[in-house]
DNA sequence: AAGTGGTCTAGACCACGAA
DNA sequence: TCGTGGTCTAGACCACTTA
């Protein structure tokens, strides 16, 4: 059945009835004692589903007073991870998919490093050359680890991000990701598949994305320069 | 006495022991086991040391192997605000200033805009270009608002951190950043200025820096994209 | 004073990796 | 197979907040 540990059934039950306002947003949630009654569990195993609550800004844990519910549309993190074709569209830009090629493969050893995945593991290749407003814009090169997605090399044309898809058909949450971004100008391939001229800047983003600290997918996207920046806010020295 | 927590002592004392290579980077640490009687606790305190351990980068945990010491020089600091010099520092280059030049200014429009200043309102502006290991790598351009740094026209020469300087000198505190990262290639002026072939491509960073919700300094750094590259973890979606 | 979360113990069994 | 970390239990006492 269910391979999920107990404290994360209990933390997306209690996330869910956070979100359906069954808690509403300055309550005090049920004391730990009482939820262990109300799930028949340890208070080990609460207290790790409220640690996770709060790291993601769903509740504010306070000694002495209790654990309240917080607004999670407004305290949730502004560096959310957001698939490519959901950045651009934010951006303004009627975004499809231009060309797709999905096959299996085994991993490079540098995709092996990054995933945490043994020799012979495979992984799902998803190279896309991505259109905005009908022109291309960039090249999607994703590697995911095989044994999350089953089918998923058959699955071409069913979906324009990647991740909502991973999210509605195998239930995969995607939680973060590690983004590296540099600078580079096209090579005679890349100047060929997004047509532009050679030594054209682009923005390289490679990024590694996890569920819950299990790293599931990365990717490498080259962006025309021209139409796309990367935006980030930090906090703290 | 100590008021911490067990666990926190013990965290320090592996986090020291990881900083003066008793244990070394690449080497696993004892067990948690083990750790349990080196310092006679449970292994509930002892997990909770791992993963504070791990939250910082100092350690990767796996199941069946075990915990693994990590290079924490590399892996620190990750979504904080960290003035160039200092990142530049921390990615193994011997950094200094090549030219400096400060100067008070009208604030140009677009720097108004994210500054909130009013029309009047002046800007010291600080032009820089870096050296890496003694060659320029890049340039650093920065607006601060006149009112908060008094003097600081004069202070040519006396700071290589401008962020650290602003801290202990005015006491401004610096608590959030705004980043847009984007890509692009050199021009005349540019490639004269950081002796690059015309074309080359570069790493372009905006940024605006805030004090508490207060916006004190914008800056724009241009930098040699085949020698500095740009993290960040996202968490959430 | 009573109830909250914070820390900690001493066990147990399971899933995974390496030999 | 054996040792690792991952999860979980059923307690206990402490520190803090509120009333």
């Amino acid at each position: 059945m269910s391979k999920s540990p107990i404290y994360m059934d209990i933390f997306k039950k209690i996330k869910s009835d956070i979100q359906s306002s069954f808690y509403k947003i300055g309550d005090l949630l049920p004391s730990e004692p009482e939820l262990c009654q109300i799930f028949s569990v340890s208070r080990t195993t609460i207290r790790k589903s409220v640690e996770l609550l709060e790291s993601q800004g769903y509740v504010k844990v306070q000694q002495g007073r209790g654990t309240e519910v917080l607004d999670y549309k407004i305290s949730q993190n502004l560096n959310k991870v957001t698939s490519f074709s959901e950045t651009l569209l934010s951006k303004g830009y009627d975004v499809c998919t231009g060309s797709i090629h999905i096959s299996k493969e085994c991993a490079p050893d540098y995709v092996k490093e990054k995933l945490l995945l043994k020799d012979n593991d495979f992984i799902i290749r998803i190279q896309r050359i991505i259109l905005a407003n009908g022109m291309p814009i960039g090249l999607l090169d994703n590697y995911i680890v095989e044994d999350l997605v089953p089918g998923l090399e058959n699955s071409c044309g069913k979906f324009s991000s990647l991740y909502s898809f991973l999210e509605s058909e195998y239930g995969i949450e995607i939680t973060s990701s590690f983004d590296t971004i540099k600078a580079s100008v096209t090579d005679f391939v890349t100047s060929k598949l997004i047509n532009l001229p050679i030594g054209s800047p682009i923005l390289i983003n490679n990024r590694v994305t996890y569920s819950y600290n299990r790293p599931i997918e990365c990717v490498c996207m080259t962006v025309d320069a021209s139409k796309y920046e990367f935006s980030v806010y930090l906090e703290g020295r």
